[in-house]
RNA sequence: GCGGGCGUGAUGGAAUGGUAGACAUAUCGGACUUAAAAUCCGAAGGGCGUAUGCCCGUGUGGGUUCGAGUCCCACCGCCCGCACCA
């Protein structure tokens, strides 16, 4: 019989519903494991990446049920959010139907992966039932005092009316109108995670399973810092400035300012452009920049001399200038910062471009040159020379001793104080769009912002929306607006806002362990499974979402929805990387680039060519998969080509998780002929007579290697190592002598470490060799401790660091021993020439180097 | 710009500081076949050499070590994130 994935695949997926093998259930006799991947977005279709990014969690579930586990492993959609607004301008449509349209789409495609999911536990963020609880939460939070308002800035388009997100902005022009962003201040919630800097900033080191990158990449996000806050005099400031309060990391510095520099959104500076043009003027060009922090970053740097001095607060005869700079953020800090120019690169920038002096405060040891063109930032640790300090020169400390120093001093003279600050900032939750979850307040004239009564929620959007005209549909719809204030009853309007979608994506892990329940978790339930023991996801949310998500963990703690055990949600977490594939480009004309599909293009010996018209076609290896440059490869077409084991198989086949993989044809092609093989094998057992037995114990042996390895490999996210182990025993099976039963035996136990990879044609292989119950169902092998040690290992022999000679040896013999027989060796002899060596070093088991 | 990561044969990659290149692709050779495909067996980092073998080799340059792909420093290139993309 051929191998027929189509078939075997409907076959076993049918089975292992019809047992409800994938179902969680809390009992008592085993233990738990909840392994999660990071749900999709409901784009369209699915995409080669998530079949890697389910398989590797499927890999781990089928694994985990094996060795006797309760698994949830359950499956939903992140389902609001910009794109299905997009399409409803787009194409016409609803956001609503577009998206569950996508859905069903979805789950269709996922199915026929065989992914062992529970499925009766889906949802979609957009469901009401889901966001209703989301809803609840808020009401909680706001409650606890975890959720405030403030004014804060947005992108806004003047023609088309609307607020933008950070990703309409190109080069500051909207995206559909092209024209020059403007920021506008609107009053919006926020949450109050920067309360939970330093907890959040702390944990980190309780979470041991975390990549350590994602844990650097938060602690910098988190950005702890211990620096000086003071106030400078200020003179010819308006009335009622007399004092300008700012803080700096490097007090250090307060020896050398030249300048310091105040936010366009500054209060100071919001003042003086109310009676000064040209402030105003330099204010609005300010506030017509990006947003992004990058661009920030990245533009010209600007600044406008207010005519103001700053009095510095050690020495009252410094006076610095006192300008506005589009560098300075409002939201970090008091929004105010002193320059100092030496010892700051874009200090500097600034200083040349203005004409301001520039003091060196310190220099490197033993070098007398003044700073010119690039600022001496050296690290903290390093000892320097301060050529300025405290009316002193030549002190020659480190800098972080010349801030201690300082900051004690000016804690003691009164001029300022040691204070610790964070860079993160309060997380704002208010969007300006239709499709999100509703914020379920009200706005009554008489009492202000009210909470709707929890008994009111969902607030449902209205379906009755449409998307000709910008804006956000929920302003102008004639009657959602319209509500009782719960408070007195009153005529009042409810907010028009929805969330952001990071506050879907920030519990929905806890609502998987009640899905459908009418409180936002069930306490019995997320105290059994949660927390999530292996979550899995892309680096790219290696800050925002992962860093919502332990917040709102601690949020829901404190409102009564998680046991305290799961402050950190997540136990274990794993950064998977991209499915990329080769792009495929000629150029036009006018030498612009123009794609082309796979199918396209044949590939031969030293590059490619068109199919259809034999011209020559570059080839970039290994690129991001996108629609817009054709290389993007359909989970379906494979699936109807090789079976979904075999893409599960590739998927994981050819790279480490945690790296990009690229797709070949070519791969995918020795994936299914790997898997042919097998099933061929299986047959070919099956009908074998039965042998005299040589080869028994070898081919044992093997097994019970290839049952460690394995399971060591799937263990530690060694998928690509597990499967080269794989390939490897199915070579030493296909050639081996052994009896019918040893080698039956053998590939059983082949198929049984397989089945994470590939379960259907495992099941069939299961099957076929008579095995009990479901191959998904039986438990893991256990490898024999005995078998799996050498009698003799082949140790390299170095001399002087390169190898020279090998020697076979007991694996159980000493040092000593395994010396002198290496001193003795014909390689080392010759090398030693008759002299003794300098040193020997053995290390048992791996290496013998003498050193002549 | 700031923060984080990655860089190994023709290609994807393997390698607790201990024989660099497992496994796979592409390539080449052989078996089978009238032939091709499929299948099976085998070769293979580069250079020199008939060969035992010798030299070189993990982005570049330095360092630590008996020993470095692995650790440290600097540089180059690519990727991710930068708070309203999900």
């Amino acid at each position: 019989m051929p191998y027929s994935p189509s078939e075997i695949e409907a076959r076993w997926q049918k089975a292992w519903d019809k047992a409800a093998l994938f179902k969680a259930t809390r009992t008592a006799d085993k233990p738990k494991y909840y392994v999660l991947e990071m749900f999709p977005y409901p784009s369209g279709r699915i995409h080669i990446g998530h079949v890697r990014n389910y398989t590797m969690g499927d890999v781990i579930a089928r694994y985990k049920m094996a060795t006797g586990h309760n698994v949830l492993h359950p499956m939903g959609f992140d389902a609001f959010g910009m794109p299905a607004e997009n399409a409803a301008m787009a194409i016409g449509g609803h956001p609503k139907t577009w998206t569950y349209d996508n859905i069903d789409t979805m789950v269709e495609q996922m199915k026929p992966l065989g992914f062992a999911i529970d499925w009766s536990r889906m949802f979609a963020t957009c469901d009401p039932e889901y966001y209703g609880q989301q809803q609840a939460l808020f009401l909680d939070f706001l409650e606890a005092g975890l959720v405030y308002r403030k004014n804060a800035v947005v992108n806004w388009d003047p023609v088309d009316m609307t607020v933008l997100a950070n990703e309409q902005v190109i080069d500051g022009k909207g995206w559909r109108s092209g024209t020059e962003v403007e920021r506008r201040e609107l009053t919006q919630w926020f949450f109050k995670i920067s309360d939970y800097s330093e907890e959040l900033l702390d944990a980190l080191d309780t979470l041991d399973n975390w990549p350590a990158k994602v844990r650097l990449m938060q602690e910098n996000w988190i950005g702890r810092s211990r620096g000086l806050s003071f106030e400078f005099g200020l003179k010819g400031a308006p009335d009622g400035y007399d004092s300008l309060p700012v803080y700096t990391t490097r007090p250090d510095t307060m020896m050398g300012p030249t300048f310091a520099a105040i936010a366009a959104d500054h209060p100071l500076a919001r003042r003086l452009e109310s009676t000064n043009p040209k402030i105003a003027a330099f204010n609005e060009k300010c506030r017509k920049m990006d947003t992004t922090e990058a661009a920030m970053e990245k533009a010209e740097k600007l600044g406008f001399d207010t005519g103001i001095k700053a009095i510095h607060p050690a020495d009252p005869s410094i006076e610095l200038p006192l300008y506005i700079a589009n560098f300075v953020l409002m939201d970090y800090g008091t929004g105010a910062v002193i320059g100092c120019p030496a010892h700051d690169q874009r200090d500097l920038d600034f200083a040349r471009k203005y004409d301001l002096p520039v003091i060196d405060v310190f220099k490197p040891l033993g070098v007398e040159d003044d700073v010119e063109d690039t600022a001496f930032v050296p690290p903290k640790t390093e000892k320097v020379r301060y050529v300025q300090w405290h009316g002193e020169s030549g002190v020659e400390i480190t800098c972080q001793q010349a801030m201690d120093q300082t900051l004690e001093r000016y804690e003691a003279n009164g001029w300022g104080e040691a204070q610790t600050q964070y860079r993160l900032r309060d997380w704002g939750l208010s969007r300006q769009r239709y499709w999100g979850c509703p914020i379920p307040v009200v706005h009554c004239d008489d009492c202000g912002v009210v909470p709707e009564k929890k008994e009111n929620l969902p607030v449902e959007l209205p379906d009755d929306v449409n998307f000709d005209i910008p804006g956000n549909p929920l302003d102008r719809h004639p009657t959602w607006r319209d509500t009782p204030c719960p408070s007195c009853g009153k005529a009042a309007k409810r907010e028009t806002d929805t969330m952001d979608t990071f506050v879907d994506s920030s519990w929905y892990f806890a609502r998987f362990t009640a899905p459908h329940a009418d409180t936002p978790t069930v306490k019995e339930d997320v105290e059994y499974w949660m927390n999530v023991d292996q979550y899995i996801g892309g680096i790219e949310h290696a800050i925002l979402h992962l860093l919502y998500s332990r917040f709102f963990a601690r949020a829901m703690h404190i409102t009564g929805h998680l046991p305290k055990t799961a402050i950190e949600p997540f136990d274990a977490l794993f950064t998977q990387g991209m499915v990329t594939h080769a792009i495929y480009v000629t150029r036009d004309e006018n030498d612009r680039p123009v794609y082309h599909f796979p199918e396209d293009v044949e590939v031969h010996e030293n590059g490619a060519r068109l199919g259809a018209t034999g011209e020559e076609v570059d080839i970039i290896p290994s690129a991001k998969m996108s629609k817009s440059k054709k290389n993007v490869v359909d989970p379906v077409s494979i699936i109807q080509q090789y079976g979904a084991d075999t893409a599960r198989w590739f998927v994981l086949s050819d790279s480490p998780p945690e790296r990009d993989v690229e797709w070949t044809a070519s791969g995918a092609e020795a994936a299914n002929k790997h898997l042919t093989r097998v099933w061929n094998l299986c047959d070919r057992i099956a009908a074998m007579p039965d042998g005299d037995g040589t080869g028994d114990a070898d081919l044992q042996k093997a097994m019970h290697k290839t049952i460690h390895d394995v399971t060591l490999g799937i263990d530690s996210f060694g998928f690509n190592a597990a499967i080269a182990k794989l390939y490897g025993f199915t070579a030493t099976l296909s050639k081996s002598k052994a009896s019918k039963a040893v080698q039956r035996e053998a590939i059983m136990t082949l198929a049984q470490l397989m089945a994470p990879f590939t379960p259907h044609l495992s099941e069939d292989i299961w099957h076929h060799q008579k095995g009990d119950g479901l191959c998904a169902a039986a438990p893991w092998p256990k490898a024999d401790e005995s078998l799996l040690v050498d009698d003799t290992v082949t140790l390299p022999i170095q001399i002087n660091g390169k190898r020279r000679a090998e020697i076979d040896v007991p694996a159980d013999l000493d040092k000593a021993e395994v010396e002198k027989i290496a001193l003795a060796n014909e390689a080392v002899e010759k090398a030693l020439n008759g002299g003794r060596p300098k040193k020997v070093i053995v290390v048992p088991g791996r290496i013998v180097n003498v050193v002549v």
